[in-house]
DNA sequence: TGGGGAAATCTTGCATGCAATTTTAATTAA
DNA sequence: TTAATTAAAATTGCATGCAAGATTTCCCCA
């Protein structure tokens, strides 16, 4: 079992980026080569080719001679990669709204409308799934892959920041609304107006994690 | 010498990708593991570490087993990285026009003035020097490294392909007043504008490529 | 003469080991 | 008790070697 073509440091590269996302290892906390290579099963080389790419995505700090740290983002590193998705999705969306094709934004249509029933039923976790659906058609939708990898690298990389956004009340229903306003723009053909409009709504979810971060620990 | 704190695996990365930028290494080539080690007077790991690092950032494909090649970007792929650039200094300027210092913005200002001296001098080296300059103040006034650093590795990436932009005539003018519109809006704080100014100016520069590059060869 | 297949060669993937640097601990002096 | 110094331990950086997979070469047959 196991080989699928990739290499063991790729698989490494993945299940690390995976343990340190999950929370498995926290930020801040070194992680010891020899520790990987025996949790892992492999030897240092391959531990060592993992973290140097999982560097280059941010996820880790490397550290020359003293080793490598899961990334601790500060509260304002937090921020500044808000604010990075934001301008990105922000851009998936203006350059959908030129770009989609005819059954994309269907797909789209159709999927705004499913979600207004969700809405209805105020079933949040078919929502929160459904939303990630959503952001991801401006990703295929925006036909650019160098920018749709690095607001998925992003998004990915916020995930554990994202969490129980639509719990507050109301949210549900005023996010589906914000998401009209953009499938209404991106339909139309008008780049500018989707693009502030995605941009306003990435902007108030981020509002959102602002509350919930700022609650007393 | 040679040691100053980094990783020879490090300055490999930095050197063999300067190597692949100014064409020493010609995209679609090998770049052999052996060869490579031989070459920079190391072994093979410190190699191999690069190589995985240079693959995060595209410009080298790593194939498992199947060795490194140098990127080869078709026309296609092209595009797709100037839509992308293009659209990531946009949101530089967007975001310049709302966290610019003062003294940031008195810079800006200061520069497209002397760029305007240097329009009427028509000394295209000194515009396309002060060019750069222009496009990294927005870097640096954007206020977010996770927005200028993509879009700073993405400008590396096709400086080879955006040389004697210039050259063309009236391109020089042309250009330091597409500046002007975006320095006006980005010091009067007006975003949208700011980003749809830039979005203009770098399209233009663009469509300048595709005329360079469709010269017969 | 051209195509298919097997063997030889080459290249990558990974483990291991050693040297150098950093980190930790211990010991001593103030 | 604390700070400084030094020695020990641990950890990283890198070279080397071998095995597995890929590539090339060569030969045979149609």
């Amino acid at each position: 079992m196991s080989d699928d073509g990739q290499t063991r440091a790729e698989k490494l590269a993945s299940e690390i980026a995976d343990a340190i996302l999950d929370g498995t290892f926290e930020p801040g906390s070194r992680l010891d080569e020899h520790m990987l290579a025996a949790r892992y099963g492999t030897s240092r080389t391959p531990v060592r080719e993992a973290l140097r790419q999982l560097a280059a995505t941010g996820l880790i700090d490397l550290r020359p001679r003293r080793g490598a740290i899961v990334a601790l983002v500060t509260s304002d590193q937090l921020e500044v990669l808000f604010v990075a998705m934001g301008e990105l999705e922000a851009t998936c969306a203006r350059l959908s709204a030129l770009s989609m094709t005819p059954i994309e934004r269907r797909r789209l249509e159709v999927l705004q409308d499913s979600m207004g029933e969700l809405v209805a039923q105020n079933d949040v976790a078919a929502y929160t799934a459904a939303n990630t659906s959503f952001h991801t058609l401006f990703y295929t939708g925006c036909h650019n892959p160098v920018i749709s990898e690095m607001a998925i690298g992003l998004r990915r990389r916020l995930a554990p920041f994202r969490q129980a956004q639509f719990r507050a009340v109301g949210r549900l229903a005023r996010s589906h609304a914000e998401h009209a306003v953009v499938v209404g723009a991106v339909l139309a053909g008008n780049a500018s107006a989707a693009h502030a409009a995605m941009l306003r709504h990435v902007s108030l979810v981020e509002d959102a994690f602002e509350e919930l971060r700022n609650v007393p620990a």
